[in-house]
DNA sequence: GTGCAACTTCAAGTTCACTTGAAGTCAAGC
DNA sequence: GCTTGACTTCAAGTGAACTTGAAGTTGCAC
């Protein structure tokens, strides 16, 4: 009688399916960026859309978000059903946006490399690795990896 | 570039010139990633090649890197000199690789955005965002923005 | 109706890359 | 010689993203 079993997801199945452990998958949904409904016994079941917004959590952390980042991007999304194209669309092109910027960030740093290797590189005074005029600043607690912002204001 | 009584840096010096605060230089050194000298009170002195250290720790991390692995690669350039044109261009082709591995990641996210976007996307059955058959997925424990990363979205 | 894997909660632990704070010491300008 | 800011060590804290462990409960097959 119970055709659940292809209706709603253990949470066993559901790490199965997306490749998270379940204590991923519990500690997302505390940080409510996926939601369960429970059994009588209070185990969780998941709609199949739950795997839709975990791949989409999983790209977006793919594009440098944080998970905080993630559920304000999913806020943009239908929690249940499939977004339409415009939806869809907006958050895309958003995203798009991202990795541009990200891979241009990367070409820059090749571009840099492939300069050194040329100049028998990282003179102090030469080295455009050394010397990265050009850098995206940023200096938020929490991620801080972007070789981020110019200091040295005085070259002596 | 005189060499007078300056020509070691005080932690102070070092900071200011790196970008970095004392407490990551302190951290840096107990890692083994820089070196210093002591005065007779005990306080740190560095050389001016710290810098050029530095530079590469900060690019390592760009392209991914732990500090663990920076100090890996580290140990492929001189200590104390500038590297030689051989030295470098092994360290730089090795990361240019890395560099091109990570923008093809990109440009494959790229592209399965921009065909949900035609397709009114994240169908379960055929969304390419969905069913990554390429999970070049990089989640081990640590390094989770492996790609350089800002986290304000729109600011350059 | 029983056995047991799969579930539950909650607290604490882990890794990375640092930062903060306390308590004390050094270096240098006046 | 004094003062002051820059330094010292060591311990503990931070935050992101989870994992681990303990102790107990549920669901389903037999």
């Amino acid at each position: 009688m119970s055709l659940t079993a292809h209706d709603r997801l253990t949470i066993g199945e559901l790490a199965a399916r997306s490749g998270l452990a379940t204590s991923a998958l519990r500690y997302y949904e505390e940080l409510g960026l996926i939601h369960s409904e429970r059994t009588a016994g209070g185990q969780r079941r998941y709609k199949r859309a739950v795997l839709r917004r975990i791949a989409f959590i999983r790209a977006a952390q793919q594009v440098g978000l944080t998970l905080d980042e993630a559920r304000a991007a999913l806020a943009d999304l239908p929690a249940d059903r499939t977004p339409n194209a415009t939806e869809w669309a907006q958050v895309a092109r958003a995203w798009q946006r991202r990795i541009d910027a990200q891979i241009a960030d990367l070409e820059r740093l090749r571009t840099r490399l492939t300069g050194c290797i040329g100049c028998g590189c990282l003179s102090l005074t030469r080295c455009r690795l050394y010397n990265p005029a050009d850098t995206a600043a940023q200096t938020g607690p929490g991620a801080r990896y972007l070789l981020g912002e110019d200091p040295a204001p005085e070259q002596r």
